[in-house]
DNA sequence: CTACAGGTTGGAGTGTGGTCCAAGGTCAAG
DNA sequence: CTTGACCTTGGACCACACTCCAACCTGTAG
């Protein structure tokens, strides 16, 4: 059983993480001592390291909080975890897709600008085209 | 000379968006009516435009305020310019890069796990994998 | 006994890019 | 003159994942 400060520090993660973490009903300590100090277990630390694990493959704390309850039901199956990490790997890929379009837009503008280096901005193609109709490719619907 | 309305409408944004940039010295009215009703020009709505589409670029309005600071300077370089574009493209890049670990990570959980496909969740080889010390290809350090 | 490192709580603040609201002023049409 | 659409201001609020703070309590070493 390690207290709040050992089991951070065991997993890389601030105090005040864990306490949040409990806040949010992610993690509660395994119990609590007379003067209220929280413990944590074995089994709580496994259960961090999926929070942080989950965290670092792109699930927000409330997604995090349903793969949680997940494993908390009766019954719960592979595959539906799975379908979670498929739809995180579906909105992952729409938004590498709407880096890239920025990224190509970004691009063009360098390469078209290489050309007149040094001249004035008045001149700039960067600064025309972002001032004109200009549009990035698109592919960005941010909503998910 | 158009309202506040009037330019929000015809660039598709809100009222309450330019006066935003307005508080965050991105976009001034170009004057007001004696009763303080903000007006815009043509200069005024280029400067919109770019203010939007350098966004869609992937520019924080900060990075907006920087970039029209430039053209705001005396004796600017259209280099100037390009130099933002392409430390931003780097920063996209930086992105993508971390995206596409997260997104591989989790093809390589879905995949192990399809074949145990009906299992119950005790044998869920994802739930194992974020449980333990596992970690994600990395490549993720988010700092800029 | 005292110091000092830890723990507790509730609450406020961070950055981003806005949105929404109330209370009031303005302007054109009917 | 009234109605309705529009404008003004200041300030509160949203998500997100924390971080930091004050004020206080606990536990251990010397």
């Amino acid at each position: 059983m390690l207290t709040i400060g050992e089991a951070a520090q065991r997993l890389a993660v601030s105090a005040d993480s864990l306490r949040y973490y409990e806040k949010q009903g992610l993690l509660a300590p395994t119990e609590r001592t007379g003067a209220g100090y929280r413990l944590y277990d074995s089994d709580a630390l496994r259960r961090l390291n999926f929070i942080k694990h989950a965290q670092q493959c792109g699930f927000s704390l409330s997604e995090v909080r349903e793969l949680l309850d997940i494993q908390g039901r009766e019954g719960a199956r592979c595959e539906d975890v799975r379908r979670h990490a498929i739809e995180k790997k579906l909105q992952l890929e729409h938004k590498i897709r709407a880096l890239r379009a920025m990224s190509a837009a970004l691009s063009e503008l360098i390469d078209v600008c290489l050309a007149q280096n040094d001249k004035p901005l008045e001149a700039c193609p960067i600064v025309a085209a972002l001032e004109a109709g200009f549009a990035v490719p698109s592919q960005s619907e941010e909503s998910s």
